[in-house]
DNA sequence: ATTTTTGTTGATTGACGAGTCAATAAAAAA
DNA sequence: TTTTTTATTGACTCGTCAATCAACAAAAAT
């Protein structure tokens, strides 16, 4: 009993449930049918919708980065200073939000993913780019000069640190985690020359 | 024409094979078949050798990890003071070796491995805790209550830099990324509190 | 009222792949 | 020399899965 306007539903559901199944598993080693299946309708409509596998996976990442990228903005607008700005650009980075286990998965993948498929790629440049041009317009206005690099220090160690956490053995403690990286930061800042 | 004491050979064959297939792959997608031939071997004599799948990969891992290991050590024996010493380390971290596609791949398939299987994330914590005890040791000769702070920095950043440096669209600089991680080391040694 | 568009699926195709096994061969041990 | 151990593979089983397609249903447009 086909009700019109499904697709934009359909696609969301898909989404949605690539994510969670991705989680689950741990890798890109789901098939269709199972995601297909979770967001309850057959195979055959998860293809007709997205045409492919990947586009489903594509699909998926878009919207990790998307949620990511509104976390940010929200932790932006509540901040003030532009140093404060950058501390809330670093804690939005280790959120709970991001150490749910689908959200690890779905990271860690597409680093895997970025090496083989330019759409990924693109998509991983982008979210390398906002992050660091986020940084730098707050760092600017900090030190004008050192800017750049202190920037990429604190994107480098947003990740890496986020790696480390997120396959510890321990629950992962984001607020270590973001002490540790302005910790860093303010080191840098408050070096002189 | 069995020609005895072919296995650690063979081992040996099906290792480099994985290493070389995962590189091509770019990830985990490979089959047993595949390596099997690019060692020269049937994919049941593969099997034969090493049980499944699962256990040529981590073999595959643990010498990658191994290789990684040696590069450490070497670097570590020319260097003299606690302060050379870990400078070696970081560089070792970003070596030419280390931006190889083959390595690239087998440490971003790693890193997803380590979610769900448990002797992957046993061999990943050993790296981890490898590169902390080594960092550790030599900086608590140079400023021994911030030593476990500043060890921690430097392991996110070597991990964190490292990540954005494989994945980059540019030719990766292992130059520069470690300059970069010492420049940020130096800041934390400079601080006087 | 008929045609077109949109939604939906069961069934099928065609391909591939992990792991097993029986069989063969040669070296070493008995 | 017979037996055991080690090396090796082709053929096969059993399963899975991405993608396609024909067909059905209902809403909208004509």
């Amino acid at each position: 009993m086909p009700k019109l306007g499904m697709e934009p539903i359909r696609r969301a559901a898909l989404v949605e449930a690539t994510i969670h199944e991705i989680g689950a598993a741990g890798s890109l080693d789901v098939t269709v049918s199972q995601i297909a299946k979770r967001a309850g309708m057959s195979s055959a409509l998860a293809h007709h919708y997205f045409g492919g596998k990947e586009q489903i996976f594509l699909a998926a990442m878009r919207h990790t980065l998307t949620v990511y990228a509104a976390e940010v903005r929200g932790a932006l607008a509540m901040a003030e200073t532009p140093f404060e700005r950058t501390e809330a650009i670093i804690r939005a980075g280790f959120s709970q939000s991001n150490f749910r286990r689908e959200v690890i998965a779905a990271w860690l993948n597409f680093y895997v993913l970025a090496q083989t498929s330019s759409e990924a790629r693109r998509l991983l440049t982008i979210y390398q780019r906002r992050l660091n041009a986020n940084l730098l317009f707050n760092l600017r206005q900090i030190a004008p000069d050192r800017a750049p690099k202190i920037a990429k220090i604190v994107a480098g160690l947003i990740d890496g640190i986020y790696l480390r956490e997120a396959l510890a053995n321990h629950d992962s403690d984001g607020n270590s985690a973001s002490q540790l990286v302005i910790h860093a930061l303010q080191r840098e800042l408050d070096a002189t020359e």
